[in-house]
DNA sequence: TTCGTCATGTAATGGGTTACATGATTAC
DNA sequence: GTAATCATGTAACCCATTACATGACGAA
């Protein structure tokens, strides 16, 4: 199976809806507070390029007619292979750690994907958190020892972050679960 | 005035306290949640090598006597134009926006920061976060718009937690603020 | 004696940004 | 006419990771 870096994967998704321009893309992307706030043409075009010439996208160029010599906008729009790749892609949503990076674009694409593999992607997402917070548990008491006040105070914020987070994951959990029929789940219970 | 990367910063102030191995370093480098969280070694030991040569730092092979070929541990001090430089840095601590990747560092080192540059460095991280907040409200109606309610959670999700952070930094500017004996100022009016 | 951790390093590669270069279209 | 925004693209660079290679030391 090909493998998809998280900025194709978001191409994908974005495409799917409706055809767009480069820069529009762009814009569209950096709506979003995830991983692409600020993407760069520099890193757009050559992506889009590439994907082009792995036919997962078409590139429509209005009219090169009349041989103006003039280079006009492009629209981009997905192929019937671009699509089976996107299926592919939401149908799988690994659990691996690479997932991280793609959480965002795979939860954006969530009113696309089946609510299996939505839990799948929420309770991968959570089993990472929760071993991060681990882990930096275990550093507290280090951290606590060499007393600097403010170090402690920055972890202290880090930690109630990704606490904040696993526990708006817990809640999007339970919903899934009582949506998928299931009982709630003792959900937030290991912590 | 040499521009210095954050690696190259978190490890100076790192090595201010006391001399560490690469492995040392890296370890306690980890142990905070910030931008080090894994650092690899292919990251690190370059860095190392390049801070030598350019004076920052200094490495102290144990004995490298009795012509034993075995590689072995070093360690790394501060030099004296390693210390300046933190100094120098310390104290600098800009408002440009490249210090957004640095602000955990910065933090990291503010018991050895003059609380005037504390200030400008919270402020400045406060000024930024609320500018992304700004531009991520002009695209709310824009999210609403395409109603699609996982894309809208995730977006209030992370309004939620940038807005958080806000918070958090105006209780430290507070509390900054009356430790210089000024009257603690309507810090979150503006938001 | 073997496993885990300490310890140092290089080469290949990846994935992004910045700076640069160009030009069309729209609004004032 | 001129400024802002729309629009596309390349080249140079930066900084990090991954995979690899090596080896010491202590404990079971």
């Amino acid at each position: 199976m090909a493998k998809t870096d998280v900025l194709t994967l978001a191409i994908l998704g974005i495409l799917e809806t409706s055809p767009l321009h480069g820069y529009q893309i762009r814009k569209q992307l950096g709506g979003e507070l995830g991983p692409f706030r600020a993407l760069s043409y520099g890193s757009l075009y050559p992506a889009l390029k590439r994907m082009v010439g792995e036919g997962l996208i078409g590139a429509d160029a209005p009219e090169e007619s009349t041989r103006g010599s003039r280079r006009s906008k492009i629209s981009y729009r997905l192929t019937d292979a671009g699509k089976a790749r996107l299926h592919e892609e939401l149908a799988n949503a690994g659990t691996s750690s690479w997932e991280d990076d793609a959480f965002d674009v795979r939860f954006s694409m969530f009113d696309r994907t089946d609510s299996v593999t939505r839990l799948r992607i929420l309770e991968g997402r959570r089993t990472r958190l929760a071993q991060r917070l681990e882990d930096a548990g275990l550093n507290l008491r280090r951290v606590r020892e060499r007393q600097d006040g403010y170090t402690a105070e920055l972890h202290r914020h880090g930690l109630e972050t990704v606490e904040r987070e696993v526990e708006w994951l817990d809640r999007l959990i339970d919903e899934e679960r009582s949506a998928l029929g299931g009982k709630p789940s003792s959900a937030g219970a290991d912590n």
